[in-house]
DNA sequence: ACCTGAACACCGTTCAAGT
DNA sequence: ACCTGAACACCGTTCAAGT
């Protein structure tokens, strides 16, 4: 497992081979077979090892407002991923394929969440859909930075793609071009998306609430479960 | 290049081969080699004609009011490639080799939403970020989607590994997981999820207007370019 | 200009055989 | 219980040779 880690950093996941690892612990190809039927296997257990070091990576965001917590949870997962290339490959693509003990330790951490956003005046419901829907934001804001970065051709990123474009048909681009690297995976780019996201939940929470056409607001709002 | 589009529809795109595709032509393996130098080469070609059905399908959103336009333009999107797998594998996972002219008519698409932002009240700045922040949310979508569902692994959404895990230390998603599939990925969740990135821009833009602090409202709302 | 088979390096996997 | 090399099917790619 440990060589298998290893051979991955140092070289990708998907360029992780038999052969490759036996040559790294110094044995014969096959005798991997007798620890891991398939390859399958092996990279089940890897993802298992690697979903319990995210996990564990995660900080601790109760007894924060709800605002402030999600900022925190995906501010953090999104470094967690862009630190570790291996991490995640194997928890981003290989998601479908999560053991059963992965998979409920990932819905304890989303079940917190939860329970934090149902504390503060959320509905079960609209908690549940505000969580996914962030979740659906990082994950596809590291898949994609991931995606931009993998196949070292000459992205948009270090602006030599970007000159090559005949812009001229295309002013308004043809001005941000100049100041942003138009990928829009960055952290100022993160950072606005989620504080977007949170706004629009803020506004949810808001609407939801009973007493909604008056000004009036009640100090602690208690929950609202609905159903 | 019908050929190879053929045989990936037929299988999937990453068994797409080069055995597999001389076989469907009826052809030497070695005779493709002639057209294309690697298979890498046939694989951006077929990643062009993917950008180009790709943007022939998607509706022409000017002159609607900007939430309508975002709303029918993502919605579309996903609708396209979940209709079409090997479009979706070709678009988004090949984003990083796109040919110089498939960037360019990609980024053209995107030029005509910032330009209806921006006539809307949008600064270009946050015209940019605000598209790249939907366009991320819907990426995210549809590549969450594509990879729960390849590997034709037991998943969340049929239920049947969903009552394999044990609920009972999470008495939220416990009453959850009887009413939704708690993938996230379904219809509703994406338009929730439009909806709210929408009611933060919304928010916004608001706040963006100069005289922010009275409420006096501006009846049309001419563009308030800055820098 | 277009197509071919033989050949090579690489991969995942099986199997019979070792200790 | 643990490890091995030989062997097989599959892949991408090259090359010398055909028409």
């Amino acid at each position: 497992m440990q060589g298998a880690f290893d051979v991955a950093r140092g070289i990708s996941l998907d360029k992780l081979s038999m052969p490759n690892l036996a040559e790294h612990l110094d044995v014969g190809v096959t005798s991997i077979y007798w620890y891991f039927r398939k390859k399958e296997d092996l990279l089940n257990a890897m993802t298992d090892v690697a979903v319990d070091n995210y996990i564990r990576a995660l900080p601790d965001v109760s007894g924060q407002p709800w605002q402030e917590a999600l900022r925190q949870h995906f501010t953090e997962m999104r470094l967690i991923f862009q630190k570790d290339q291996t991490l995640s490959d194997l928890i981003m693509i290989r998601t479908s394929t999560y053991s059963k003990e992965a998979t409920r330790r990932v819905f304890e951490v989303v079940e917190s969440l939860l329970e934090l956003l149902i504390a503060q005046g959320f509905t079960p419901d609209n908690a549940f859909r505000c969580h996914a829907t962030a979740s659906v934001y990082a994950r596809g804001m590291i898949i994609h930075d991931r995606i931009l970065r993998l196949s070292n051709a000459p992205t948009l990123e270090d602006g030599r793609q970007a000159r090559m474009i005949d812009w001229s048909s295309m002013p308004i681009l043809a001005t941000l071009v100049d100041e942003y690297s138009l990928t829009g995976t960055g952290d100022s780019d993160f950072q606005f998306g989620l504080d977007r996201l949170i706004c629009g939940f803020e506004t949810l929470l808001a609407e939801q609430r009973p007493g909604q056409q008056t000004g009036e607001h009640r100090g602690q709002v208690g929950p609202a479960i609905r159903a």
